[in-house]
Order: C-alpha cells, then sequence, then structure tokens
DNA sequence: GTAGCGATGTATCGGCTCGATACATCGCTC
DNA sequence: GAGCGATGTATCGAGCCGATACATCGCTAC
C-alpha cells in the first residue's frame, strides 16, 4: 500500500529514507500516524528489486556533508519502470482503493488521477461507508437493548461520524462531476 | 489487541470461532472492520496455551446437532486465569490504549472498566487527537502553498473529524466526572 | 429428487506492518 | 567536553490481514 505513496513522493524528487518518512507523514498525516522504518525500507528494498526505484548514493555529492561514517545515506529516486507502475497503481480502483488506508493514500494522490477514476473511487469509497452505516443502523435498531450504553455510544458515534463521509464524499463527486477541484 | 476482545466476549458466554467473529463485529462495528481468521483462530491458539481459555468441544453436546464431520465445532469459554487477565488489560491505560484500535476496544468494555480507569483513558485518548489536531493545524498554516488542492481536503477533513472527536470526549470526560453514564 | 447456492464452520499460509531496539553522526547548549 | 535532541540507516519478533481450502446445513429452483 505504501508503494503507492512512495513511489508519489519519490516522483516529485529524490529523497532518502529519513526524509522520505517525514514527508509521508505531512502528506498522510489525516488518515493515519507516521509509516515505521520497519516498514519502509524493507519496502525500499523490495521496490529496489523490481526496479521500480534505484538507490543512489549521495557520500560522494558534493553539496551535502561526507558523513564519514562507514554507511552514507542513500537517495532513492525512481525509474521509467517505476513511473509506469505507479500510474497503473493510480488508475487501478479496486476494493483495496476503498478501504480506510487504500482510500486516504490514492486521494491524496488525486491530483495526479484522471478525472474518470477519481469519480470511481470516490464512488466506491461512498458505497462502502454507505455499507458500513447501514450496518450500524441495524445494529442500533435491532439490537439496542442486547448491548451496554457505552457500547451504544460507540456505535452512535461511528454512525456519525459515516453520515459525514457520505455527505463529504457527496460533495467531492458533485464537484468532481462539475469538473472543478475542491475550494475554488 | 482482540485479547482483551475475546477475553470481553467469552466473558459473557462460551462461544465458538464463528459466533465470535459476527459478536465481534457488532460489537467493534464502529471501529474496524470484521477481524479476520487468520488473525482469530491463532489468537485462540496462543490464548489457549496461555491458559486464559480451554477448548470445550460441544461434537457430544445434546442440544447441538452432532456435525457428522470429523471436525465438530470447537466451544471456547474462559478460565480464572483469564478473567484474572481480562481485569488486568482493563485496567491498564497505556500508550497502546490511546491509539485508533486500542482506545476502541477499552471503550468498547467500558461497562466493565472501573470509572478511574475510564476517566484516564479517555483523557489519554483526548491528548492524543488533540496532538494529531495540531499537527493537523500546523501543517494548514504553514506548508498549505506546497501542498495541491485534494491533499489539503484531506488534511482539513481530517482535522474537522479529529476536532469532532475532542468534543465527543469533552462531553463523555464531563458525563464520568458527574458520574453518569452515557445518555441517561 | 437433485443440483446449486449462501450461510455456517474450522483452519493455514505468505506477506505486510508495527513497535522496539541498535548504532552512528551532527549541531547545539551548558 | 559532556550531554542531548535531531538526523540517519537498519533489523527482528510478533501480530494481523486477505486469500484460500475444505466440509456441512438448509433452502430454493428445475
Amino acid at each position: 500500500m505504501l508503494e503507492l505513496a512512495i513511489l508519489g513522493l519519490l516522483h516529485e524528487s529524490p529523497m532518502h529514507g529519513y526524509e522520505l518518512r517525514k514527508q509521508l507523514a505531512t502528506k498522510l498525516g489525516a488518515i493515519r500516524a507516521a509509516i515505521s522504518y520497519g516498514s519502509l525500507y524493507p519496502s525500499l528494498r523490495r521496490m529496489q528489486a523490481a526496479g521500480w526505484i534505484t538507490e543512489d548514493s549521495a557520500a560522494h555529492s558534493a553539496d551535502v556533508p561526507p558523513l564519514t561514517s562507514q554507511r552514507g545515506r542513500v537517495v532513492y529516486k525512481i525509474t521509467a519502470e517505476g513511473k509506469e507502475r505507479f500510474d497503473a497503481l493510480l488508475a487501478q480502483a479496486g476494493p483495496e482503493t476503498y478501504d480506510d488506508p487504500g482510500f486516504g493514500i490514492h486521494f491524496a494522490f488525486f491530483a495526479r488521477t484522471d478525472s474518470d477514476t477519481r469519480l470511481r473511487i470516490l464512488e466506491g469509497r461512498r458505497r462502502r461507508i454507505e455499507e458500513r452505516r447501514e450496518g450500524l443502523r441495524d445494529v442500533l435498531a435491532r439490537a439496542a437493548e442486547r448491548l451496554d450504553a457505552y457500547t451504544l455510544e460507540l456505535q452512535r458515534h461511528g454512525l456519525d461520524a459515516c453520515e459525514r463521509e457520505v455527505r463529504w464524499l457527496e460533495e467531492l463527486i458533485a464537484n468532481e462531476r462539475s469538473g472543478r477541484t475542491p475550494q475554488q
């Protein structure tokens, strides 16, 4: 999942791991906590093996202090295949695009996504949230007496969040249909 | 994490895996999708090894159809050690209690949690969300010009959700302090 | 009647992610 | 010059997920 996020950031400019993590934190801060290095570095390794990115040691670069350590810092850059991969990931709108983390990451790169795909993803997401909403309504309507006050309060809060997100998505969809980007 | 949830449900009555999953889905439906069997069964195995629960094959039970298959359905019940473990998990209010899944699960069992612990958890959660909120405000105030319209919209939506959750928590905390349970 | 199908039910496997941990340097202050 | 927080790379164990497999039950449609 963070494959898409990494490719998206490296698409803008080459970066090393630490910087990548910081940028991810600000770009995705609204949807998830900072990504851990235990995910980041293995993912970079995999993507390198797949040929989407290349390692480009900055130890010999002039503008960066030489860092006398054995291990210089490693700058990653996206390859041509990586860009193709990025486009392919951007264009796909399957079930994983509609769950919480998947949707957030895709949405964060909507500026690079074509309008049709944006619309499909937004509608898929809406459908997903509507289903969750119906599930919660069912519980509140049918099983309310079997649950304690706190559990019910949790359901109500979740239901409220669902309703709000659906309204938000409706707005975005309407904007998208009329060919506007957000808040113009 | 789902150790707590499983113990909590088995505390009410013995159950087999499938039923457990369904109950978890309704009890925790507001905070997360249904838990997968790839998590449930290994977790049950671990808890059994630890002695928190025992397996109690229902194959010979009279009220349940015999199920001619080789593999009868397995009913799990909580042990005395399991109840102690449950109480210990309920009482702890550490960092893991404040992140999204952890908080939700603890909250779902607030009816069995003592008032002091409830208050500590709610305040810890509020602090956590306030930090996230400040992070988002910083980004919107300081880095807005470096981000595209969609990414900004995502931050705004996230910020809005944070503000609403803080208000929700304030309300719950006030209720808690005055000795009320939700929505009396 | 029997074929199909969705719900019930148990279980595993590979792969991804997290939190903890380790190690090292840089720039700053006391 | 000692200490410390930010910068920086990296691994490990453990937990969780999605996919998959397999088997039965009860219902409907042909």
